[in-house]
DNA sequence: GAATAAGTGTAATAATATAACAATCTTTAC
DNA sequence: GTAAAGATTGTTATATTATTACACTTATTC
């Protein structure tokens, strides 16, 4: 499995992880013949401050108060479709928002952990997750072409800075298979 | 796996279809001691006029056609919350969209398989992806509590439909009429 | 039958996203 | 080097999805 679930929830060196976001950024515009404009490149880099997702609106105004002049929805639209294209940072469907790709650079499919109380989001790409997505998929003759997979919970500082023992309910179980 | 995905997407009785949503929705009414009142029956009852989702303005609009005044947003989204409270209902992220719930008396997490060139969706409820994305969660040390799982793709008799492998079109909730 | 709770009507607005077209900057072709 | 073509950005306007706040009505409870 991959993962940065270490680095997206607990105290490390994010310094490093921009950097190395920054690198591959340029690499594959390189490679893709792209232009990392200056533009793209300043969402990009707000959008690794952290390991929060942010919405474009949010980036409108980080963006606007950066520059010192107003940005405008399109301008920020535009840089994060250029972005989502070359695959450099995602778009969570249940938050409306968007957040950094920390493997740009390999083929994936993507399970995200949100956690709901520091609101910090990790990537997974597990085989396992997509075989089980694929195999179900074909029970029902369905041709998958991509998906979303979104888990919202508590990652492990949270659930362990949650006072009460039953720190929250597990999902419902199945009923059968 | 519970799916019922051959319904969503083939030719079937569809009167069939609504006529057990609605009397599952009576009964799990009569068992929350809630009201399923003449608008929330409306709504619930446009949802389920095909396997297709409708976003929000989508019910306003054919709401207003059919009671011949104008229903404003509060209405449908205070029919809609309490449609999805009740579990009658499922709303998709990635497409802004509401979709009746077939299995409602069964708790289940769910997995959408969303057909990009009919637009028809399909439920399915499988312990095999419920598993994985348990055990992705436990190796990150992530504490699940709801997930969303949409999957994008070719239902059987649209892939049939179309020897040329066409690329990305994005499926719309529902086409005008 | 009055008190309370639940549901609905209405106006206004928030939050997210796109369309359309003009202006500017880069690259390419000559 | 320069003009044409293409890519990027600026700007105005608007579309789409969803919520807040408060008034009013209907249903339930005691």
């Amino acid at each position: 499995m991959m993962s940065n679930s270490t680095d997206a929830y607990q105290q490390h060196d994010h310094h490093r992880c921009l950097k190395t976001a920054l690198a591959q950024a340029k690499n594959r515009c390189i490679a893709r013949k792209a232009r990392l404009t200056p533009i793209r490149e300043s969402v990009l880099h707000l959008l690794w401050q952290s390991h929060r997702p942010l919405g474009a609106y949010k980036i409108i105004d980080q963006l606007s108060e950066e520059t010192g002049k107003r940005v405008l929805p399109p301008t920020v639209y535009r840089a994060l479709d250029f972005l989502l294209e070359l695959g450099l940072i995602h778009r969570l469907a249940t938050l409306n928002a968007y957040i950094g790709c920390p493997f740009p650079d390999s083929a994936h499919s993507d399970c995200f952990l949100l956690c709901r109380e520091c609101g910090s989001v990790a990537e997974c790409s597990t085989a396992n997750v997509n075989k089980s997505i694929a195999s179900t998929a074909e029970q029902a003759g369905f041709l998958v072409e991509s998906q979303t997979v979104e888990i919202l919970g508590l990652c492990t500082p949270c659930q362990e800075k949650m006072p009460q023992p039953n720190k929250a309910k597990p999902i419902k179980p199945e009923a059968d298979e």
